[in-house]
Formats: structure tokens, sequence, C-alpha cells
DNA sequence: GCCGTTTTCGGCCCGACTGTTTTCAGTCG
């Protein structure tokens, strides 16, 4: 069972308790833990079954919760859940994902009007039943209409980083674009760089005589089809693409209080008000408050320091540790774009690249970058791969522009199929003459953990194999992960040093939290971008935030070594 | 139901917007 299924359930308990007017804070436990199972990098299913782990050690689990869980593991079926079920319709939790619709509203329905569906509620409200009821007017009941007719159409989907990473320059521009604004950042899980976004928050400075002019112009916005809300501070829209996007305007005193605050995560700022608290200090979007003197705000820096606490980079605020680094002056150094000097995954249209070699190498130059890999594909990959004859032709044309070119170094490469029957797909001889080699699967991805994970192992095993490329073999957010073994994988990687990339196309493989453990083996990583054509090796940067919410530092990446750093630290090296 | 550098009992994060109201409840993030 996924934690994520767990954590949908504990949820449900939730909301189940909240419509029947239960106790608030249990109402919240229950929330907290789901949150805790739902962030946890481990299937907590396999800890509870394993038994040498004990899951009350977990933030927001004590043994109510552990109790639940176990049984829930061990029968399939959440005990609390199930009592709330017997008494409360579960058709009651689609109308809470209702907009304009709470567990008061829901409860009200389910009571008096026997409402105990999205199809009920549809009915209640052609029979005019709803409006009959005290405190429901023309808008409330226009909103839920529009509320139930978009659960039967748009299912509310969240967009991956790539793709929210244009609407947020396109806005922002736009409302530069309008002047009157000082300063202007977005915040949310956008900034925290996560790998997929539910909505945009954007935060904006200026002087209190413009705010109006600025809430109006981004309403006005081109793709814009709905305005949620619209106050004095804030204003909510959804765009054409079903992206929600949030403005909050604030004082320039107040900005740091305000990226703080909507930066999130959520988990992460209610430890923070926790801490601000104890110290008898309040925090809010506002600042950092004694009383009613505002001590902090101007500066995210300074808000962290009014706690106590280190300034926490964004990607790393989901309270999983971060907050205690901060307070012991521990925070590591987290790599950064600038220190990248190569990427070590691309294409061409040598196999299924759009851009020639030479356009490839411009583009890359033109980035900064000090050395590439050109990796098109081995046999296996049918239509796009090369045979070996065809991979030694494109090297010597490789030697030949390496002789040209000063200051930059195209290596000798090939992205190699590991096949289904756990065998490379090129040669050894071949594999031996090659400056960097990464091996991947693309078939087979059905079979069972067992062969997925031997195939690694073998790949790993390989004295020519330098690196693991996208070795999860997902796809953010169509395609899960491929059934593996990871820390067996990690370990035997971390052994043979051997390097794991992390991908930063849309695969973003590794996924943060499979890198953050794979550190903890000693593994040593590769950045790369996987691009197929010149504007994708623009996607270094996701690779850099998968590796920040992971908390590696430069020293984990070998790419952010020179060349002949970069070389020497390559398993093949020793074996010359 | 969870939790503890004030506490094993008595707390539990904070504010804006909307709609329907004459002072606020409900929802949302």
């Amino acid at each position: 069972m996924q934690n994520a299924e767990i954590a949908r359930l504990l949820t449900d308990v939730a909301d189940l308790l909240e419509i029947s007017a239960g106790n608030p804070f249990k109402v919240r436990a229950y929330r907290n833990a789901a949150r805790t199972v739902a962030d946890h990098p481990d299937p907590i299913a396999e800890l509870v079954s394993g038994g040498e782990f004990d899951i009350t050690e977990l933030p927001g689990i004590g043994g109510g919760i552990a109790k639940e869980i176990t049984a829930l593991v061990e029968t399939g079926t959440l005990p609390q859940r199930q009592q709330l079920v017997a008494t409360l319709p579960p058709g009651l939790l689609d109308l809470l994902r209702i907009s304009g619709l709470g567990p008061k509203r829901v409860k009200l329905f389910h009571e008096q009007l026997k409402v105990n569906s999205v199809a009920d509620l549809k009915d209640a409200l052609e029979k005019g039943l709803i409006a009959s009821l005290p405190g429901f007017g023309p808008k409330l009941l226009e909103k839920i209409r529009e509320g139930v007719a978009d659960t039967a159409t748009t299912a509310q989907k969240r967009m991956v980083l790539h793709e929210a990473e244009q609407y947020a320059r396109a806005i922002v521009e736009y409302l530069k674009a309008g002047g009157g604004i000082d300063e202007i950042d977005v915040a949310g899980s956008f900034r925290r760089r996560k790998e997929t976004i539910g909505d945009l928050d954007i935060v904006v400075t200026c002087a209190p005589a413009k705010a109006a002019a600025v809430i109006q112009r981004f309403g006005k916005f081109s793709e814009v089809t709905q305005v949620a809300a619209q106050g004095d501070t804030r204003a909510t829209v959804r765009l054409s693409s079903g992206l929600q996007v949030d403005l909050r305007v604030v004082e320039p005193s107040c900005f740091g209080a305000a990226m703080q605050y909507f930066t999130g995560s959520q988990a992460h700022n209610i430890e923070l008000r926790k801490i601000a608290q104890a110290k008898k200090l309040k925090l809010n979007e506002y600042g950092v408050f004694r009383g009613s003197k505002c001590i902090a705000g101007r500066t995210e820096q300074d808000v962290y320091a009014a706690l106590g606490l280190d300034w926490i980079p964004p990607e790393l605020r989901e309270n999983r540790g971060e907050i205690a680094l901060a307070k012991a002056h521990e925070l590591p150094q987290l790599v950064t774009l600038e220190e990248i000097r190569g990427d070590l995954q691309m294409h061409t249209d040598a196999s299924d690249g759009k851009a020639t070699l030479a356009e490839m190498i411009e583009a890359a130059r033109k980035l900064g970058h000090a050395y590439i890999a050109i990796t098109d594909h081995s046999p296996r990959t049918s239509m796009a791969g090369q045979t070996p004859a065809e991979i030694r032709a494109q090297w010597k044309a490789i030697d030949r522009l390496n002789q040209e070119m000063r200051g930059f170094r195209v290596l000798k490469s090939v992205e190699m199929d590991i096949l289904e029957n756990g065998k490379l797909d090129l040669p050894d001889d071949l594999l031996a003459e090659a400056d960097y080699v990464v091996a991947t699967i693309h078939y087979g991805l059905k079979q069972s953990e067992r062969q997925l994970t031997d195939r690694l192992l073998a790949a790993i095993e390989s004295r020519w194999v330098d690196a693991i490329g996208h070795p999860t073999g997902r796809i953010v957010p169509e395609r899960p992960s491929y059934p593996l073994d990871f820390d067996v994988v990690a370990k035997a990687a971390a052994n043979a040093k051997c390097l794991l990339e992390i991908n930063g196309s849309e695969r973003l493989d590794l996924p943060d939290t499979l890198a953050a453990a794979a550190k903890g083996h000693g593994v040593r990583f590769v950045l790369s971008t996987d691009a197929h054509n010149t504007r994708e090796l623009g996607f270094m940067k996701f690779a850099v935030a998968v590796a920040r919410r992971a908390g590696l530092t430069g020293a984990d990446i070998i790419n952010t070594r020179p060349l002949p750093d970069f070389l020497k630290g390559l398993r093949r090296s020793r074996n010359r």
C-alpha cells in the first residue's frame, strides 16, 4: 500500500470527523499524521510490517494513529474510517471537494436534506431545496452549481514544474509591465521547486495607493477565465489551463515576511509559528511581532533571525529536519546552477534529437558549459539508436571538432540500453573507447522488482558504465517508477563508484527523496538535461532543483568539477 | 489524537475574502 493511499484514508477520517463536528484537535491530529505519511520517503506499510521501526517516532503519529495504521496494513481497512462511514455516507467526502462547501454546509445538507452525494446535491439544487435553507443566497447557489458542474468535467490536476515555470514568467512580466510595482516574486511550492505545482502564489510590494490598480490589472491577464476572489490585498484567478493563481499585495516593510509565509510549506510554517510562540512572539505574513511591535519582516533573513534560525533555502522547507539544522547553524551549502560545468546527457539528430551536433555544441557553449557528453541511443532503441559503426563515425567527427575548439570539450559517449535479459546493448571494446557511458532501461518496464533490480545491478558491475541514467524510469506526472529495490541499487552504485543521474527533463529522475537516500549510502551524482533540442539544455535548473531538495552540495555532484577532475572521478579512469 | 527547554494536563498557527448578514460564520490557503 502506497503512502499516498494511507494519507488519503487518514484525511478521510479528518474530513468525516469534521462533518460530524468531532473534536477539532482530533481532526487536526489526523491531518498532521496524513501529511507526515504523505511526505515520508519510505513506504510506511513496509516499515509497519517489517516490525523493526516504531512509527510513533514520526512527528504527529502517536499511539492511537499508529494502531490505526497498523490495522490498516494488516486488514486493508482503517477501523476509525469504517466506524465513521457506518453513520456518515462516504459520498459526503466528494461534496467537501466542491469549492464553497466545507464541513458545516455538508453537515447541514446531510441532516436537513438527506443529501449524501454529488448526485443528491444536484437533485436538491434543481428542486430548490438548497435555496430554502437559511444563509444560502443567489450568489452562493450559483457558486455551488458551478462547483457541481466542475466535478463532472475537470478533475483538479497538478501542473508539472516545467510548465508552471512558463506561466509564472508570463504573469510576472505582465504585472511588471503595468508599472507601480516595487518588488515581485513567486512563492509557494513553485519557489520550493516541487516537481508538481497545485497553484501559483505571487507576492508583490507597492505603494498602498497603487495596490488597487495592480490587483485590477492582475484580473485582466489575457488567460484569466475566472476571478474567484478579489479584495484589497489579495486576489485569486483561474487561467484557461485550469491553473489557479493567487496574488498578494503587501507593503515593502513586509515583503520578507510575506515571501516566507506564502512559500510554506504549511508544515514548515506551523513549526516556525510554534517556535515564535515559545519565544512569546507572533509570526504572520506581516512580520514577527512582540506584542504589537513588528521586530522583523523586511527580509526573510530577518524573519528567520528573529526566531533564532539561519535562513533556510526554500527547497528544504518541508519540515524534514531543516529547522533543527538551521538552529544549529548546520544547513548544507546546497549546489547551485552556477556550479554546474557540464551537461552529461543529450541527444542529436543522429538518434531522436531535433538539433545537429554542431547546434547542440553551440547552444551548450552559450550556456557557459565547459564540457558536454553527446549520448545518442544504442541499437535497442529501435528507430532511433545508432549501430556501433555509426557511433564510431560520430566519435571521429567529435574528435575533429574537439581539435578546433579551445576551452570546450565534447565527450564521446552513448546512452546504452540495459537489455531485458540484463545484458548490455554494446560490446566492451566499443564502451572502452568512450569517454563516458550512461546506461539506462527503456524496455521491459513491466518486469518484476527482482528482474529490474538485477538489470541495474548488472550494468553497475560493468567497469565501462560510468553512470546509471534516469534510474527509476518514472516520468512526472503520468508514469511512476518501475518496481525497484532502490536501496540495493544505491549501495551497489556507491561501492562500484558508479554515478547515479539526476535527470532534469520531465522525468525528474532520481526524485528528491531517493537522491537524499542515495546520498546516505555514499552515492555520487551526475546532473543532466537529457535535452532533445537546444531549448531543453535549459532544463539543468530542474536537475539542480531536485538536487537541492535532496540536500546535495557541490561535492556530491561530479559535474561541478573542472574537466580534468571530472574525468579523474569517473570509474573508468582507474582502469587505465 | 498528539505533545513537552514553561507542561504527562491542557494546550493545540493565523488572517483575508465572500456572502449574507446588521455583527459574523464559513471557507480557504
